[in-house]
RNA sequence: GUGAUCGUAGCUCAGUUGGUUAGAGCGCCUGUCUGUGGCACAGGAGGUCGCGGGUUCAAAUCCCGUCGGUCACCCCA
């Protein structure tokens, strides 16, 4: 890459998206929208900048806050950060709106952390996600669970697998953490000299730790569904009931503690087993009670998960699904005379519905038919002087090295070409 | 933030122990084809070898720095 003083790149983290792939991003888009339209969810589009105290009610101990958030003031000072998540968002919009509850919305865009970039992990990423807001009903975990494994059978994949967990209440949280703690500290000297900080500030945190001393420490720790109370168990009971009358495939693990500090309840994760990299979460997300009381609203409850696109995106790749959608191009138009009939007809096979390209420049017509080949069109018009002189059009199927090679009357080529085509019927 | 590794044409890469005008394949453009793609052949465009400094008679090649890519830790989507 020559990069002279005076050029520039996308900055550290980030990528352009180009045509190659744009159109493989616009049908996951697509597919994730319908199927979320499909139980009820709409579209919520909020600011990619807010007011950073909407960021740090999701915890203010966390790595996503306290390091990795791009904040900044704005020109009149005020404090402003850009969306590292979307669930703290989409709760600030239902307390500002108060719509009528249960709310099930989606939401789909960019999202911002400052961190080392990595397989499956960068500075600008993309997510799609979906949060209900309102209930309760364990049934309402159920149908966002399945929504997000409706989603990834839907782009293809099938090394996927369900980890699920509850975390109980508030109390129960504190109170396992406590015995965690506990526990921990008896076998510090145990651990990897690198988890032993953590113990302290964030001793869930040691339960996920990857270092095999601390791995078989942690594995006779207590855990947390010892601690849940008789509503919490329950409520964990019944999604389980759910997932299995749905056949959704999942695994408890007690041991699964999510970043974000306000899950309560039902937290789970699907992770992609045909990944090789360290990122392998596809999709996270989980309940979070108390959230909407953090950001000024009423108490309420709300369940939401949040999927990484690229890393979907790298998972259909693994399993080599969700390829590329082809070229849309349809019709070529190949002009050899002054680019008249091009400029013309392209237009009015356009404003015919028809996915029209051609050439510029005057090239000669092997380039153009080369052009036209490569756009992957089903067919080229061809217009040369004997076609300006008996106003016709050729008309050649670039698909079917059989068919003859037509000449139509110019006023008939839409008609002819939508036919041809298959579009009239 | 820490560590490892890489950085030569648009892309994938070759460039021997530092030595004349830096190469290949793919892609792109043109031609063989006097109005017709996919194949083949021929030709062409395109690089201050990431950037800066140093060592040397001489650096893509050695040294230092810097920027960027990739991967891992950490954390998470």
């Amino acid at each position: 890459m020559s990069k002279k003083a005076n050029t520039f790149q996308t900055p550290i983290g980030t990528r352009d998206l180009l045509p190659d792939e744009s159109a493989r991003w616009e049908a996951v888009t697509n597919t994730f929208s319908s199927i979320a339209a499909r139980s009820g969810f709409a579209l919520v589009d909020t600011p990619m900048f807010e007011d950073v105290g909407v960021f740090s009610r999701i915890g203010e101990g966390t790595d996503v806050v306290g390091k990795e958030m791009y904040e900044f003031l704005d020109r009149s000072d005020r404090p402003m950060a850009l969306r590292p998540e979307g669930t703290a968002a989409i709760c600030r919009a239902f307390v500002q709106h108060r719509p009528v509850v249960p709310w099930k919305v989606y939401y789909r865009g960019p999202y911002f952390r400052y961190e080392a970039p990595q397989a499956g992990r960068f500075r600008q990423f993309h997510q799609f996600g979906i949060e209900s807001i309102g209930s309760d009903d364990p049934d309402i975990d159920v149908e966002v669970i399945a929504l997000g494994w409706d989603v990834l059978k839907s782009v293809g994949l099938e090394q996927v697998k369900l980890l699920v967990n509850s975390m109980g209440d508030s109390n129960t949280r504190k109170r396992y953490q406590q015995s965690l703690s506990e526990f921990l500290e008896q076998h510090l000297l145990e651990l990897d000299q690198d988890d032993r900080s953590k113990v302290e500030s964030h001793p869930l945190r040691v339960l996920d730790s990857k270092r095999p001393a601390t791995q078989s420490v942690v594995a006779g720790a207590p855990l947390i569904d010892e601690f849940l109370d008789k509503d919490a168990e329950e409520h964990f009971e019944r999604v389980r009931e759910g997932l299995n009358a749905l056949s959704i495939p999942f695994t408890v693990e007690p041991k699964l503690v999510r970043g974000l500090d306000y899950y309560t309840h039902t937290t789970f994760e699907f992770q992609s087993q045909a990944l090789e990299s360290a990122q392998n979460t596809v999709c996270g997300g989980g309940r979070y009670n108390g959230l909407i009381e953090e950001l000024g609203g009423p108490p309420t409850p709300g369940i939401g998960f949040g999927m990484g696109i690229e890393r979907l995106l790298l998972a259909c790749d693994s399993e080599n699904s969700f390829p590329n959608p082809s070229a849309r191009t349809q019709v070529w138009v190949v002009d050899v005379t002054d680019g008249s009939s091009a400029r013309d007809l392209a237009h009015l096979l356009r404003i015919n519905g028809i996915f029209a390209d051609r050439s510029f420049d005057g090239r000669s017509m092997r380039s153009q038919i080369r052009s036209a080949d490569r756009s992957g069109a089903q067919i080229a018009l061809i217009i040369g002087e004997q076609e300006i002189d008996e106003s016709t059009i050729s008309i050649r199927m670039l698909r079917d090295d059989q068919a003859e090679q037509l000449v139509v009357p110019r006023d008939q080529v839409v008609s002819q070409v939508r036919q041809l085509l298959g579009l009239d019927s």
